[in-house]
RNA sequence: GGCUCGGUGGCAGAGUGGUCAUGCAGGGGACUGCAAAUCCCCGUACGUCGGUUCAAUUCCGGCCCGAGCCUCCA
């Protein structure tokens, strides 16, 4: 398997450190608002990222953090008068409804921060006490130049990270660079006990804590998006390699591209971001989902309703040829091309896998022996279940309607085709193909095939 | 300014030193009462200027254009 090192910057062949227990660490959503498609994506693609390891290894332990203490919780949960973990929780919730809609995997850990105040505290103290971070004025910071390898992740001069700077450097910095581990928090805002004083963790400390907690030292894969590459990451190499004694952290660091909205990125800063939970309101979440994997996972990925009109249509062939199959498919003894499989390993290029996908529903179309379809059919499920699509039945899929979509009901829609039928026997074809634009025209498409009509509702 | 990534046919989007991406849209044909679905066929695609090479969209260099990061962010 290959996959792009953000550390190399190059991909690189992945083997685990230990085949029978590979780790993989992603940064998830800090839980203030509904997630949106920034957040879903990374989500997703680390969710493929995972079934394709699991496909290869017997054991994967997947974590994928949920960050319940910052600024920006604690601001929205004061502007609503309540308590952060009633916000949290709330959020929290959503975003699992919202990945649910994508089939995205639940993770096999999901720490909150919240709950690993402690190790986050001992990780502070074993930092204090190496020399790498020092006490002043309530904060805890960390000491950039006590790390010599800073900077070499985000291929950055710590020297030159200055120059650029955005922000007035705190005055109790020794070095402009360091950067906060615990900060104190008024006794009007959450906050824990510690030997520095009543405070809070500072942004990059969480994920080392947990990381190390959950998955151990050394980390396979650590993941996200890619703006976290600088300072997110950055700061979390250097607190977890220097908590460990100079021992690697992560092995490989693997980063998402941006979603774009006309070539800009999409950001709660910038402030065109798209909630999950209302495109789901007009899109099956699989066609999202698709949509989402549609480009390779480190380029940007341009977002607008055309997207998700191709990823509708393209799942519509999908499950068009599994719906001709028939319900046949042996699905748990079929396997996955080789060529698909190949595809997801290097460096998980979705776009050639799916490629393949439709080259399995070509040949399904096209083939008129019963096992061989049962066996092609077997194969494009299978394949499919490595990007998580697919796993509904073909029914469902074509009867997937807005929600508070005005559609006939399927017994109106039998009845119809039941007297256009009738019409159609009686040679009336003029009756026969009103009753079919009248189906139309309320968004029902129907098709006569042998043995009889069948119908989708269009994805208008 | 520093550091990264990109520019592929009408659109989306992989990839490769010399035969195919793929999907959608479009044109033609088969099938159909007509459609739809499906199948078959089709379109001189690789930003630009040079270089290397028998051969460059692919490798190298310059240029143009776009995006991202430089301590809020997936």
């Amino acid at each position: 398997m290959q996959l792009h090192n953000t550390a190399s910057g190059r991909k690189e062949p992945f083997e685990p450190l230990d085949p029978k227990r590979v780790t993989m660490y992603v940064c998830g959503p800090t839980v203030y608002s509904y997630a949106h498609l920034g957040n879903a994506r990374p989500a997703v693609v680390f969710d493929v990222l995972a079934r394709v390891l699991r496909h290869r290894y017997p054991r994967v332990l997947y974590a994928r953090n949920i960050t319940d203490i910052d600024d920006k919780i604690n601001a929205a949960a004061r502007a609503e008068g309540v308590d952060i973990g009633v916000l949290t929780s709330r959020y929290a919730a959503a975003y699992h409804e919202d990945l649910a809609a994508l089939g995205v995997a639940p993770p096999d850990f999901e720490p909150r921060v919240t709950q690993y105040i402690p190790q986050i505290l001992a990780m502070i103290r074993r930092l204090i006490d190496s020399g790498h971070a020092y006490e002043a004025q309530g904060h805890v910071l960390f000491h950039v130049p006590s790390y010599p390898d800073y900077g070499q992740l985000s291929r950055r001069d710590p020297r030159e990270l200055l120059a650029g700077a955005r922000v007035e450097v705190a005055p109790y910095k020794k070095d402009p660079g360091d950067f906060v581990l615990w900060k104190p928090s008024p006794p009007e805002l959450p906050g824990w006990d510690s030997p520095w004083g009543r405070g809070r963790p500072g942004w990059h400390i969480e994920c080392s804590a947990m990381a190390e907690a959950v998955l151990g030292e050394t980390i396979d894969i650590h993941g996200g998006g890619h703006d976290l590459v600088f300072p997110h990451h950055e700061n979390e190499r250097a607190q977890s390699t220097c908590a460990h004694g100079g021992k690697l952290f992560a092995r490989f660091w693997v980063h998402n591209g941006f979603l774009t909205d006309r070539g800009e990125k999409m950001a709660k800063s910038v402030g065109n971001v798209r909630l999950v939970r209302e495109l789901l309101k007009h899109a099956p979440g699989e066609a999202l989902r698709l949509a989402l994997l549609s480009g390779h996972y480190r380029q940007p990925l341009e977002w607008n309703d055309e997207v998700i009109a191709d990823a509708r249509r393209k799942l519509d062939r999908l499950y068009g040829a599994l719906r001709d199959a028939g319900d046949l498919a042996p699905a748990h003894e079929a396997q996955a091309p080789q060529e698909f499989v190949e595809a997801l390993e290097d460096d998980l290029n979705t776009p050639a896998a799916l490629a393949v996908l439709f080259e399995l529903a070509r040949a399904l179309n096209k083939s008129e022996d019963a096992a061989d379809k049962a066996r092609l059919a077997g194969r494009l499920r299978a394949a499919a279940n490595l990007l998580g699509l697919l796993q509904q039945s073909p029914q469902a899929w074509f009867a997937w309607k807005p929600a508070n979509a005005e559609v006939p009901t399927p017994q109106e829609i039998e009845a119809s085709i039941a007297r256009r039928a009738a019409a159609k026997k009686a040679k009336d074809y003029a009756e026969a193909d009103r009753i079919r634009e009248a189906l139309k025209a309320r968004g029902v498409l129907i098709e006569d095939v042998p043995g009889g009509t069948r119908w989708r509702l269009a994805d208008g």
